[in-house]
DNA sequence: GAGCGCTTCGCAATCGGTTGTGTAAAAATA
DNA sequence: TATTTTTACACAACCGATTGCGAAGCGCTC
């Protein structure tokens, strides 16, 4: 332990006379050893305070037991919920996490994908910045076997593997839901098409169930946003209030943006849900605290990145370019609470 | 790109019939190589989608360019930011950030150490799990001159860098701009003792002030918490307003806690600030959003990233165990917002 | 044109495990 | 006892980039 240099197998295999490969096989207790050496050499091996070194095993056999995580940021709940599911199920296969940031940035996520190539990353977890279009940064994975699993923001024109949940079907519960409270004037919010097809289907999930219930669709009650911030929050719910005619219930694709609803509402004497019933997205922490409660969709970040992982770890060995990658659908629900209960159910 | 093999250099080498070390230190612009032979040397890389193999690099090298993060968990907005700023800065550097979570366990946080240090970090960043005493298990980093840098949750023997507040001098911030509202009965949730210093640290700060303003410390007031969730804080708060003589303040040392006491003081009728004035801490998103909004104190999160990410970049060259490490205290402020601010000033 | 210095590049060892192949010795079978 | 099988281990190549050292090529000077 006071050693100031790494011990390695070379040491060991002095110290008790035997050979390196002996020691290798030894420590994964390969059958060719024998148990007496096994003992033997796990015994020195923690004796003198021996420690495998990933980067010669990784390199010799092009394997690293690593998963690169690239998502837009870590800050946000979702994404650090995604996290962490990702990290707890490579912890328990022995895999470690990379993580890199691309802040929504195009060039960031093109530079990091070739840095997690760069570390041969047994396998990628990405879910997109919202300014890639292109994807072919992608392809030196797939060309290299290399497993890869899109999350939430994928694009839809890409053979690998997908984590996500039904947006569309999530759009059409949660408005389903307002009409079942009796709304009829029902705002939306989402973003800018270019953001990629998850909002749109949602936005689609919301039309359609107008349309089912025989409710207009009034382009006024639908707003895109520039990004998902809280102070957008407020000016597109302004905007609403501003209207001749009041929307008397919101489906916001996210917590933040409903709250910022909700708290625009109070505030101009707006009563939440009698007057304007309110269902956000992602069961984000916030969603409990804030008062009245925020009903919202489940959006299950942990198992959704656990989901990920697995199908990384599952799908190491065998798979080919060629091969037809699953999509896996993950369920969503109403979290009914007090933004949209009008019936106090 | 179409390779199923990764590219090296001996593929390029023998693509222009020259050395693989040419080709080395071509590639990072070695000043014995001609500029003629750099430019053909990359151009052909680029060509033939050649990317560097780090772990051939690490394994020669001895070094990896890559930051090992040990902490409680990602999904705490503080631990979150705190990677995000570790991140940022790594980035700049071309580091690579891997991330492991001891969910406060200490066995989990040993095995982990032991991961980093078999993946050869450059350097470990590490916020101690709420269970750890002990902290031999980092003592292969400081044998092996590899930098490791304590952060906020830091322990107080051990002689390596570490990056904190100054906990003391913030509860007594805390505390005084409650008093300077006019409380004379503040309270104060904290940590079992066990917890390490830094909510005893606050703890202090806070009976200091009060006894620097000729108050009482009345131990009804100050109560430990067993973990620092939302429940627990509607518990703690219950207490505190069944007393007989109730407080009308409190310094909470967590967002989260302060706002459950300020929810459940206004499902008490009591009121915020009027009649119960709360400061919480670590400036949570929550807390701008909760109603009324959350005076608190502002910790550092991601500039405590940089400043750690930073260390290690620094540090890798020159630094021998015996050296003593610096202490990095960061600035924290007092968030004055509505719900300590009794002069609505 | 011999000597000198500088530029440019090749050779080969090295980092530390992994693994296919080879070979003794021990055990089992004939 | 001879032969086959099994057990237990050693040898050495290998992964891919790095780097100290050596040497060839070139221009220059005297």
């Amino acid at each position: 332990m006071e050693e100031n240099k790494h011990v390695t197998i070379y040491d060991i295999a002095e110290r008790l006379n035997l050979a390196t490969s002996t020691i290798s096989r030894a420590l994964k207790d390969h059958h060719t050893i024998s148990d007496k050496t096994i003992k033997k050499v796990k015994k020195t091996a923690e004796e003198m305070g021996f420690v495998p070194n990933t980067l010669a095993a990784g390199l010799r056999g092009n394997k690293t037991k690593t998963i690169g995580v690239l998502i837009p940021t870590v800050t946000q709940p979702f994404l650090s919920s995604l996290i962490s599911g990702i990290e707890i199920t490579a912890q328990k296969s022995n895999y470690t996490v990379i993580i890199m940031q691309s802040h929504d940035s195009y060039e960031k996520e093109v530079d990091m994908a070739k840095s997690l190539y760069s570390n041969r990353v047994s396998g990628v977890i990405c879910s997109l910045a919202m300014e890639t279009k292109d994807t072919s940064h992608f392809k030196q994975f797939s060309n290299n076997n290399i497993p890869l699993v899109f999350v939430d923001r994928v694009p839809k024109d890409y053979n690998t593997f997908r984590v996500v949940i039904d947006n569309f079907s999530a759009g059409y519960k949660a408005t389903k839901h307002l009409i079942d409270q009796g709304c009829k004037r029902i705002a939306h919010l989402t973003a800018g098409s270019e953001y990629g097809s998850l909002y749109n289907e949602r936005k689609r999930g919301y039309v359609e169930a107008l349309k089912d219930h025989d409710l207009v669709v009034d382009e006024d009650l639908i707003i895109s946003l520039e990004s998902f911030t809280y102070e957008e929050g407020v000016k597109a719910s302004n905007q609403l209030f501003d209207l001749k005619d009041i929307p008397d219930g919101l489906f916001a694709p996210g917590d933040i943006i409903a709250v910022s609803a909700v708290q625009t509402a109070k505030k101009r004497g707006i009563k939440v849900p009698d007057d304007f019933a309110v269902i956000g997205f992602n069961n984000d922490p916030i969603s409990q605290i804030i008062d009245p409660n925020l009903s919202t969709i489940t959006h299950p970040a942990e198992k959704m990145g656990k989901a990920s992982a697995e199908i990384i770890i599952k799908n190491l060995k065998s798979l080919k370019n060629e091969d037809a990658k699953e999509i896996t659908f993950l369920n969503t629900e109403v979290l009914v609470r007090e933004s949209s209960d009008k019936n106090k159910l």
